[in-house]
DNA sequence: TCTGACGTGTACGAACCAGTACGTTCTCAG
DNA sequence: CTGAGAACGTACTGGTTCGTACACGTCAGA
C-alpha cells in the first residue's frame, strides 16, 4: 500500500531516526499525506474522478478537507497524486521476480502466469487506469514521473525475448512493446470488463477456478504465439 | 447510428407510411426521440456518465432538456436508453459477415480481423462499454433488452470451432466463451487503454500502419491458439 | 369545431459540492 | 522561551446542475 515511513520532505536533520518508536502524534505531515492519499484512491477507484466527493473523502480521512486542498492544491492535484503513486506500484512489481535468472520459455510463462494473478489481486488498481482512460490520459500525460521509468516492463521483456531468440526457442521477429500490449490486454480484461463481460456471457471472474482456467490460458496463448516455425 | 425512421411507438394505422415524403415536420416523437439519444450518445461517450451535462445535451438537441425528462424520466434511464441502443448496435455487426459459408480457418480469421477494424473505427462506442463498467455494469445488468440475444457472439464462434475441429485443422478442446474473450480483449485493448499505454510506450493508436501490424498479429494469435498439435 | 391527450418551451428551485476565509495550535530554530 | 512559519479545523460561499412547475401549442377523432 502506501508508504507510511517519512518521505523525503525537509526535515531536520538530527530527528531523523530518532524518535521512531514514538506513537503517531499530534502533527506529522507525511503521514497525513499518506493517509489522505491511500483514502482517496479508494475513493477515486470506487467512484471516478467525477464521482468522487472531496467531502467524503476528507471525511475518512483522520484530518479535515482543509489538509487536501492544504497539500494537494486541488481535487485534480489529488487525483494526479494518487496516478502517479498507483503507477509507482504497478512498476515496482516486476522487477522483483527474477526472470533474468530463469531459462527464456520459463521467465516468459512465469511473467505472464504473474500478471494475470497480481492485476486480479490488486483491482482497483487497474480502475483508475481504466478511469484516466475515460479521460483521454489527460493526467499520465501530464506526468513526468509516470512516463519515466516505464521502459522497465519491456526491458525485461525484451531480454527473456532476446534470450529466447538465441536459443532458437523463440521466433525473432517479436516486437517487445506489442508482446507486453498482448499481455496486458488479456489480463487487464479480466478485471476491466469484469461487470458487462460477466453478466452477458455468465462468466464469473472471482472464481478461483475460472481464475486457473484463463491464467494458462493465457499462458499458452503467449508461448504459441513466441514459439518458432 | 441511429435510426430516424418511425419506431414501433403507438400510431393511427392510417398513417402507416402515407405522408413519408413530408418534411421532417413540427410534430415528430420519434425523431424527437432518435435525436436526443443520437447527442446523448456522444456526450456520455466523451464525458462519462457522471461527467455529462443534461442542459449541454439538451443545447445540442433540436428539442429542449424537458423532452430528454418527458421521454427518458432522468438522466440515468437516458443512459441506459443509449447503452441499449450502443449493445445493439454492436450485436448486430457480426451476423453479416457471412462466416457460416467459409472454411473454418478463413472465417476465423476473418472474424478476428473484422473485431478489430471495427472496434477500431467505433471507439465512442466501446467508451461508452468502459464506461458500464466503472459502474460496476449496473445498468447492463438491470436490463434484460442487452442481455438476451447476446449469445449470437459465441453462437457463431461455436459454430465455426465445431467444423474447423471436426476438419482437424482446430484443437477440440477449445472454450468459445473464452476464445470470444481473448478476441475481445486484444481487439478492444487498443480502444480502451489507447491513452495510457500510448502515451508510457509511445505507441501511436490512430497510426494506420499500426493498425495494420496489430490487425495481423492478432490473427495470428488466435490462430497459434487453436491450431491442433 | 370541440375536446382531451400528447408534445413542447421557459423559467425556476433546491441540493450539492469544490474551494476558501479566517482563526487556532503546534513545532522548532535561534 | 519566543517568534515565525507550518499544520490544522470550522464554517461558509458561490456556482453548478438535476429535476420540475406551469403554461402553451398541436393533433386526431367525435
Amino acid at each position: 500500500m502506501v508508504s507510511t515511513k517519512a518521505g523525503t520532505r525537509r526535515r531536520s536533520p538530527k530527528d531523523a531516526g530518532a524518535n521512531a518508536s514514538q506513537r503517531a502524534t499530534r502533527r506529522d505531515p507525511d503521514a497525513t499525506r499518506a493517509n489522505i492519499i491511500e483514502v482517496a484512491t479508494r475513493e477515486f477507484a470506487e467512484n471516478g474522478l467525477d464521482g468522487a466527493r472531496v467531502d467524503e473523502i476528507a471525511e475518512k480521512t483522520r484530518t479535515s478537507k482543509r489538509m487536501i486542498y492544504y497539500y494537494f492544491e486541488s481535487k485534480e492535484g489529488l487525483y494526479k497524486a494518487v496516478l502517479e503513486n498507483v503507477y509507482r506500484e504497478i512498476r515496482t512489481r516486476e522487477a522483483d521476480l527474477g526472470l533474468e535468472r530463469l531459462p527464456p520459455e520459463r521467465a516468459l510463462r512465469k511473467l505472464v502466469e504473474s500478471t494475470v494473478e497480481y492485476d486480479d489481486s490488486r483491482p482497483h488498481l487497474f480502475r483508475l487506469v481504466a478511469i484516466e482512460n475515460i479521460n483521454y490520459g489527460r493526467h499520465v500525460q501530464g506526468s513526468s514521473s509516470i512516463q519515466t521509468n516505464n521502459a522497465s516492463a519491456t526491458e525485461i521483456l525484451s531480454d527473456i525475448l532476446r534470450r529466447g531468440a538465441e536459443a532458437g526457442v523463440f521466433r525473432k521477429d517479436i516486437n517487445p512493446t506489442d508482446l507486453h500490449m498482448v499481455i496486458s490486454a488479456l489480463s487487464l480484461f479480466r478485471v476491466s470488463n469484469r461487470y458487462t463481460f460477466g453478466t452477458i456471457f455468465g462468466t464469473d471472474f472471482s472464481d478461483p477456478a475460472v481464475r486457473r482456467r484463463h491464467r494458462k490460458m493465457i499462458g499458452d496463448i503467449v508461448m504459441r504465439y513466441v514459439a518458432p516455425q
